[in-house]
DNA sequence: ACTTGACCTGGAGCATACTCCATGGTCTAT
DNA sequence: ATAGACCATGGAGTATGCTCCAGGTCAAGT
């Protein structure tokens, strides 16, 4: 698959790819004997891994630490394992502000729905200025 | 309430915080005769909106945004709604990007820590390299 | 063999969001 | 009224993660 086919299908600029790469968030990627990039399936499961990690937005030098683990061997796995969890608590950490500011968000829009009717904003006056508490 | 004060409540550097209202992320703090920031209740509900929003990552151009129609009256509750309905969006989609990495996080996790044991990692034989297909 | 389009590399450039000075003013206690 | 702590401003610098060339190579069709 070429390097063109993978960035259409997964949605991402060949720069982005090259990138990824040349930084060793994947591994060396399959080549053809002129040095053209032919990506195999195990190459395209690195991209994906690589795709989602960053969609989340876990950091470059993470993936490139795993990538780095992964290519010691089994005697990584420890190791691994950990940077592994590391990052699932970043992730649940990361949700829960999402979570927080969503409720926030939630509570705003529905003053803002009722102040789209009315054309003044009301307010609660527990000095929650421009219902910004949150809580 | 002074800026180093506001700091430690909040647990962020005075430099954001100047940062933060020489962009227009918050409009102009309450000062003193001398000039020096005097943080008031008001103040600081625009202090705690901005940085529950930037916890969850959303961009400080969207705060400017915000903050700039705030000052331009009622009449821009409308524009405002949208874009706090716009960011509501941009959280969802952002969370379900990271519930989706959280679940092959999982995944991947639950795999090492058998590998842990075993030594070795186990395959699940269809074409999931390293386990990193998702689904 | 030649054209043409896709691909290559190395390196510079850019957007976002701070972060770090240097220089100078403010304020409080002695 | 003077030290010492704290604060202000403007501007430069940094980290992260791409993004965009320039100049050259590779490969498929004619």
């Amino acid at each position: 698959m070429t390097i063109k086919e993978v960035c259409e299908k997964y949605d991402i600029t060949q720069d982005t790819l090259r990138y990824y790469e040349r930084v060793g968030m994947i591994p060396a990627v399959t080549r053809t004997a002129g040095g053209i990039r032919d990506y195999q399936e195990s190459d395209l499961g690195w991209v994906q891994l690589a795709i989602c990690m960053r969609s989340a937005g876990l950091p470059v030098e993470a993936m490139i630490e795993y990538v780095k683990l992964y290519q010691e061997g089994d005697s990584t796995i420890p190791a691994r394992l950990q940077l592994l969890t590391d990052q699932r608590e970043i992730l649940l950490d990361k949700r829960k502000k999402i979570d927080e500011t969503l409720n926030r968000l939630n509570y705003k829009i529905a003053r803002y729905e009722i102040a789209a009717q009315t054309g003044t904003l009301t307010w609660t006056g527990d000095g929650d200025h421009d219902g910004c508490s949150g809580k």
